[in-house]
DNA sequence: CTCGTTATATCGCGATACGATATAAATGAA
DNA sequence: TTCATTTATATCGTATCGCGATATAACGAG
């Protein structure tokens, strides 16, 4: 591996700035929307699962965080009705969780937001990747 | 705009849990480092600084956080002995952020290793920025 | 039935970012 | 100059988050 210059510096101190310019974005879209980030991120994660309501343990998976910092993200959005759990009938010990139809309301706008704002940037994107690769 | 299918969903839920993912890297390679995430990403944006030394400031805006949050990060990076303040001789309001020898060593080691991660993972990023346009 | 494993839940902690506010220095109008 | 305004950094208290350690309950192998 080639050492690194003071350009490989800049290359990547320049992709986490879009990367937190969009964070900052996403952000900002889910407080404006009544959420917290994670929240908002607990929600997309739920919606985009491909079999239907996700056990914790998957959504901590999906989310990269410990099942048990999806179990206080899930109490918060249970406590504001935005989410329902539902014991597996198979395995008593897995609970799966569902969006209510406020959360599904809230998401789609939220969702419509981000996907216009990613096509915004996803050329400035493009382009701060391509030093990598 | 069009209406949000289950599929826009989808690429929405699988972009962010990508980011996760290289998010999630990064953390733990910080963490390896004897470093937090956010000390991490402040000493690179300090490195990345096309003018030298930032200010306050300027850090706070590369971070997109508030400048009294980055007050906070460069108090607890400055107890450690990672970087050093130094008033602007102009305007003896501004502070200038710079890193030690033993950041420059730490972040050194970091960056090389979120190269060759960025590296890694630049195809399936752009791959699924595609959707976006 | 018992033991080990798995899934979810609880508790307390440290790091973070914020709003509100404070201090100090620079700037500008009269 | 004088003093109000603006700018840059700093301080204080607060809330959220994710973690490690631990607990509880249910499954599964033998």
């Amino acid at each position: 591996m080639a050492a690194l210059t003071q350009a490989d510096y800049r290359q990547l101190a320049a992709f986490r700035h879009a990367l937190r310019r969009f964070l900052a974005f996403s952000e900002q879209a889910a407080e404006a929307a009544g959420l917290t980030p994670q929240q908002h991120q607990a929600l997309l994660a739920i919606k985009g699962m491909e079999d239907g309501p996700p056990t914790i343990g998957a959504l901590a998976e999906q989310l990269c965080i410990r099942p048990h910092s999806a179990v206080g993200l899930i109490d918060r959005l249970a406590a504001r009705d935005l989410v329902t759990r539902a014991e597996d009938r198979a395995d008593r010990r897995q609970v799966h969780v569902a969006l209510t139809a406020a959360a599904e309301a809230m998401l789609e706008v939220l969702s419509a937001a981000h996907r216009a704002e990613l096509e915004r940037i996803a050329p400035t994107l493009r382009a701060l990747l391509t030093p990598f690769g």
